[in-house]
DNA sequence: GAATAATGTTCAATATATTGAACGGTTGCC
DNA sequence: GGCAACCGTTCAATATATTGAACATTATTC
């Protein structure tokens, strides 16, 4: 029962299927269209095998070709509703927040790992004006995050430092954490307070306090987060938040397993 | 510009790929896990063919492999959240339906099609008790829902009746639409009306009115439809829902091309 | 308008993915 | 316990996907 298949060691692959999703990837990261060349340079591909591929996956409604080049199509959200479909975490967490007045204000997020992004799947948005959000699918680099550093706190050491062993991701603003040796020292602090806090790392001006939700062995299975701008929370009222999200997170944690 | 990129014709395809996904779609549309040993059967691979795609498309995150098999990853939550994201489609829908009066008691959908299905983008749920709902990515046979007769009728005939050539999806109830000729009958008439009528054909007891989006060409890019129990609207109170979408739809149809 | 660059598409030689068979291990039945 | 059935994994022969080149078409530059 791995955490994060992503990281799984590489064996047997098909690099026909790596090469697709590769080239899901592009396109899913492009703002725009791309073309049939911008595809094959960026994948570094032969325009031709770039060809077979695009052709392939817009037969498969997996990319649409339209005038301006190709871009995702609508068949990996089958995929998204199945995987969201099957777990039960998605509306406990709603039915959970629906009741739990501390956490109302703040955007909370429920986000799994993925490689070493989080995978954000469920956003319960505040009911302020200008709010921010997330959408069931979007990634950010879990070291950064709220979410990422609570259940990266939770895994065991060795764990951890083979997930996050490689090249560190670019920071996303000045105060993110810089490397693997300074996250190390992070996350012992997490572990003793409980939750995890991302102050300005994902985003300057905002906080987030997040803490994992673990299955029945105590791994961390998926992530909760709850954010604000800085000026929303400070001193005892942020720790007050902390702890309330660190509630939620156990109270999702009781009577799992989960679909891990 | 097609409306329906997996209705595009057989060419250059590349098999791995399309196995690859249909090893997908077999997992997305089981209820639990299944083994390397059944995805083979189903998928009428080789044994060790489908352990080769299971394995990549484990290591990509697509899949997860657990103890009970393999099942859905996380991975295609990346490609959806690209989907959605290039629309301002729903966000447009959202908007709409948050100050529109009529339609607020009733659970209103966004899908597009795809193939012969509908693919729900986005569902506005009924604030009433025991409300149903939607999951982004949920796919239903396109002829027997609302949003489906809308955008199918809109389409020319010739454009349909490619379409919809070919074996006829299993009813869902006894009152779903049984063949393309009944269909033809129908959607003549949904184009006089203004707006699609499926009563009981996905749900018995259901009612769901529906009415295309269209992009600066006239043609059908998504559908709307609003769903409501037979006891709650009868005659002119129906009719008056069906106006309301038709109303909502031609909003949203306003100052087009959409991502099509 | 002409020349150049770039595009998307097609096609046989090369690289690859799939296949059937074999294997060791596990499970269920008698 | 023995046997049959089944599982997941590995591996060389066969089927395939990719490649580089060629080509026709389109777009860009002068």
């Amino acid at each position: 029962m791995t955490l994060s298949p992503d990281a799984a060691p590489a064996r047997r692959l098909v690099p026909a299927i790596e090469r697709a999703s590769a080239v899901m990837d592009l396109l899913a990261g492009s703002s725009r269209p791309l073309s049939l060349s911008e595809i094959a340079r960026a994948a570094g591909l032969a325009k031709s095998s770039a060809h077979g591929i695009c052709e392939t996956l817009s037969a498969l409604g997996l990319l649409r070709s339209e005038a301006a080049g190709y871009a995702i199509g609508p068949h990996a959200l089958r995929w998204s509703a199945a995987y969201l479909g099957r777990t039960s975490l998605i509306s406990e967490f709603e039915a959970l927040l629906a009741s739990d007045d501390a956490l109302r204000s703040a955007t909370t997020t429920l986000s799994v790992l993925s490689g070493r992004d989080v995978v954000y799947l469920a956003c319960h948005n505040s009911d302020r004006p200008l709010g921010f959000t997330f959408r069931a699918g979007e990634r950010l680099p879990a070291p950064f995050t709220a979410t990422g550093k609570a259940m990266l706190s939770a895994l065991s050491e060795t764990e951890r430092q083979a997930l996050l062993a490689g090249d560190w991701p670019a920071p996303l603003t000045p105060a993110s954490v810089p490397d693997a040796a300074r996250f190390e020292t992070q996350a012992a602090r997490w572990q003793t307070l409980g939750y995890a806090i991302d102050d300005g790392e994902v985003r300057e001006g905002m906080v987030c306090l997040g803490a994992a939700v673990r299955d029945a062995q105590g791994r961390p299975v998926a992530g909760l987060a709850t954010s604000f701008t800085s000026a929303e929370a400070a001193g005892d009222e942020r720790a007050a938040l902390g702890r309330a999200v660190a509630a939620l997170a156990h109270r999702l944690s009781a009577h799992r397993p989960l679909p891990d």
